[in-house]
DNA sequence: ATCCGATGTTAATGGCGTTGACATTGGGCC
DNA sequence: GGCCCAATGTCAACGCCATTAACATCGGAT
């Protein structure tokens, strides 16, 4: 992003770094791509800065506020794409599968940010200070789709939910590998399908209150 | 399960425990509940176990051994609750609703198993071990609904890895607040909702084919 | 009764997160 | 220009955890 992946992180111009806070944000994302979330060491994120294992905590309170950080810059990523994916086509169903693949793409390009964002200990940063959410993008992205106003029984933010929820668990599962390797499933063809069925499903089946048991 | 929650896991006949292997799963089990599995601690897990922080090492080969035999254990758990739900009910659709719902239920009564299973470093235990999964049930659920042949078009496998997506993406959405929170969603709701979404938009849709891009 | 293997314990090693005391430096102020 | 402070680093130390090696105990086979 802002700083390029070619910069050695551990330039430093002498006694100070200069640019450390950054440096070890981008340090973690790389760490966390390299050995996921559980393997992630602060320690591992100062020594790939080039500074002892005390200077991260002139930048941050603690580990996870580090973490917290690079889930921060995942979730203005994240919104960016999805936002993007929007805009690039004016075909409502386009778009939507566009979002779609986006999706899997993000969490395929960045796991290390992806990790932050959800494996982590599971207290993200403040939505507040994301801006506009991938998922707001999402249900805009909606609202041509199901009709203004929409049909009986047929909520956008609902729908956009199941959307988000699917595609979620869709990366989730692929990036385990149990749809890859248990079933010879891919997981942009099934995100995409099962998103059609989604809005299909909710379309033929409007005017009917789900039950809960 | 086989150990009474209420027993002491620390009672022991003296030198020996007696059962400490079943007493370390128990314990990390309710641990993993409480603290998450970021917080995790092997040395915990003795403690309430009432034995030295060395002697888990006669019983596993390391902390991961331990937490994949919870995992495990969840597995097969899990798969227990999913046939069990599926054979309760005559009516396909009821039955697949009832999966929904004990899919749901039991990521919120057993977060130690579920954290183990699924937010783990991802290598879970060998699926040979776990016997029928739960994803078969689902399959077979699903067969009925879809009709033997199926449509053209309509594969119970990928509907069925859909129908699991979504309801994994619920899950932890919900588990993470995200659901709750943001949009007063009630999951229970929006997963059923979802799936009857995901077999109307598949039938209404059979004969065409999906695009990839 | 004896002996051995399974099961526990203690002590030590090495890594990590975190903190407090001390060092270095760049920039504001005279 | 020179002085001083706040920001930013380094070091050393603490406590906790994972893991291992050496030693202790006990139950059951012989």
């Amino acid at each position: 992003m802002s700083t390029p992946l070619t910069s050695d992180l551990s330039a430093r111009k002498g006694y100070h770094h200069g640019n450390l806070r950054d440096a070890l944000i981008e340090a973690a994302r790389q760490l966390l791509t390299e050995r996921g979330a559980q393997g992630f060491t602060l320690v591992d994120a100062a020594r790939r800065a080039g500074v002892s294992a005390a200077a991260p905590y002139r930048h941050f309170r603690d580990k996870d506020a580090l973490l917290a950080e690079v889930a921060l810059g995942g979730f203005k990523d994240f919104a960016a794409r999805q936002t993007g994916a929007l805009k690039g086509h004016s075909d409502p169903i386009a778009a939507f599968r566009a979002m779609g693949l986006a999706y899997l793409a993000f969490a395929r390009e960045e796991p290390g940010a992806y990790a932050a964002m959800f494996m982590g200990g599971g207290a993200g940063p403040s939505p507040e200070k994301i801006g506009e959410t991938g998922f707001e993008a999402l249900v805009r992205a909606l609202k041509p789709l199901v009709g203004d106003p929409p049909p009986q029984g047929v909520d956008p933010v609902r729908l956009a939910c199941q959307v988000w929820a699917l595609s979620h668990g869709v990366a989730l599962l692929s990036a385990s590998g149990q749809l890859e390797k248990g079933f010879g499933v891919n997981p942009q063809e099934l995100l995409i399908e099962g998103v059609e069925r989604l809005v299909r499903g909710a379309l033929s089946g409007a005017g009917k209150a789900p039950s809960a048991d």
